[in-house]
DNA sequence: TCCATATACGGACTATAGTCCGAATCGGAT
DNA sequence: ATCCGATTCGGACTATAGTCCGTATATGGA
């Protein structure tokens, strides 16, 4: 996603009204775009060699073999990098929640789409959290700055303005009202990384014992 | 609180089993004592003066009239000087939770005090928030690390177990199950001071349209 | 092919959190 | 009052994120 839109693309800039798609601005020039991969690249060997704590942006650079200023170019910050990391593990996870079979594509209630959508999304958390983590430093806001929020937001807000008005066959696609929004948001709280690093790492509980009680909590926040 | 026992007291080192009150460890050298106040006197002023951004580090030593060593003598880091700064400003609203009037403090049914809570805690956290998004800052998981996190969940933890047993003379003060656990943790989660931002700073909400529709959330991830 | 200009590159620079350790200081025991 | 050992002080030092700008390079038109 990142990938495909210009460096620093301040494509859709968070107001949460759009999903995160919208291509826009200039197609990146062939270097810049062969840089970016060696970047990427690099980040990705850097991980595996040495953790989430090995990867400094300016040994990030030098592995790279470009200036730090290309990177800053490319890449907004370091949660930036992280972020455009996780987009490339993602993007079908996102496409089998936009078009994929039911129930986390469309075509079933929404409930059991949530249900799904909860499933999965603690597993792609889970099984990235250090990378996750990082997209969310850089204060504690950050977590909302990222493109991907509002798309994850904006998804379990339609399926919630769903339960709550079966009839329409149409999602309310445009606005939902204010509480659905804020149950939707409740409900990312609830899944948000930090609290299930704290699950998992510190008070050392497993995943599957954690989903089934999850999925009981956000099933009744986002219950009408 | 965290005043009254040594510098970097390692109290209760955040096994969430014990609320924040061992006393324990040395007195405090009276010069250290002095140093203290210095610092947490410096801070207020600092931050009157050039808010939160304008709190660094060394620009506090100095005004404090320290070297920076003695900074982290007393304080583990900078979201520790924040969140000293917020004990003192909290300390009251824990005593009227342990020991004041319902339906805050004991005496009333479960389910009124943890609404009198949330109302009292969103009005805290909105209140300060800049120091404690501070307090957060430092790694997504800082939040959990501060001694007032064990004490808050712990509070709605023995709430909602209450909620759950009313028969229960006595408040199962022990260990509450899992369930009841993730549940207070959850609710942890739907307040914290970065999705408080969220709503507040940059969604524009008002905390008098928001309080309401929290209630809600939480009274139903609370109730059996 | 060559030129002009917009764009990207790279590394030196700044700001800031947090560490370390020799020197100074405290306060209780004599 | 004085001394001694434990404790604290203070500022130089390290590590790292992020900025800036002169220089190099790509791209499209003549």
């Amino acid at each position: 996603m990142d990938d495909i839109n210009g460096p620093k693309s301040g494509c859709g800039r968070g107001n949460g009204k759009f999903l995160p798609l919208v291509p826009s601005q200039a197609p990146l020039r062939a270097d810049a775009q062969r840089n970016r991969r060696k970047i990427l690249d690099a980040a990705t060997g850097l991980l595996a060699d040495k953790g989430v704590d090995g990867l400094t942006m300016d040994e990030l650079a030098r592995r790279a073999g470009v200036g730090k200023g290309t990177l800053y170019r490319n890449f907004t910050d370091k949660p930036g990098i992280a972020s455009a990391l996780l987009d490339d593990r993602v993007r079908d996870m996102h496409a089998r929640m936009l078009q994929g079979p039911p129930p986390l594509g469309p075509g079933a209630p929404g409930g059991e789409r949530l249900t799904a959508f909860v499933d999965a999304y603690l597993r792609h958390i889970a099984g990235n959290l250090d990378l996750v983590l990082l997209t969310e430093s850089s204060s504690p806001k950050g977590r909302f700055d990222r493109q991907s929020y509002p798309f994850w937001r904006r998804h379990v807000e339609i399926l919630i303005a769903e339960m709550w008005t079966p009839t329409a066959p149409e999602p309310t696609d445009a606005n939902p009202s204010d509480p659905v929004r804020t149950r939707a948001e409740a409900v990312m709280a609830v899944l948000s990384a930090a609290q299930l690093d704290q699950w998992l790492n510190r008070q050392g509980r497993t995943l599957e014992e954690l989903i089934p009680q999850i999925q009981t909590i956000v099933s009744v926040i986002a219950a009408p």
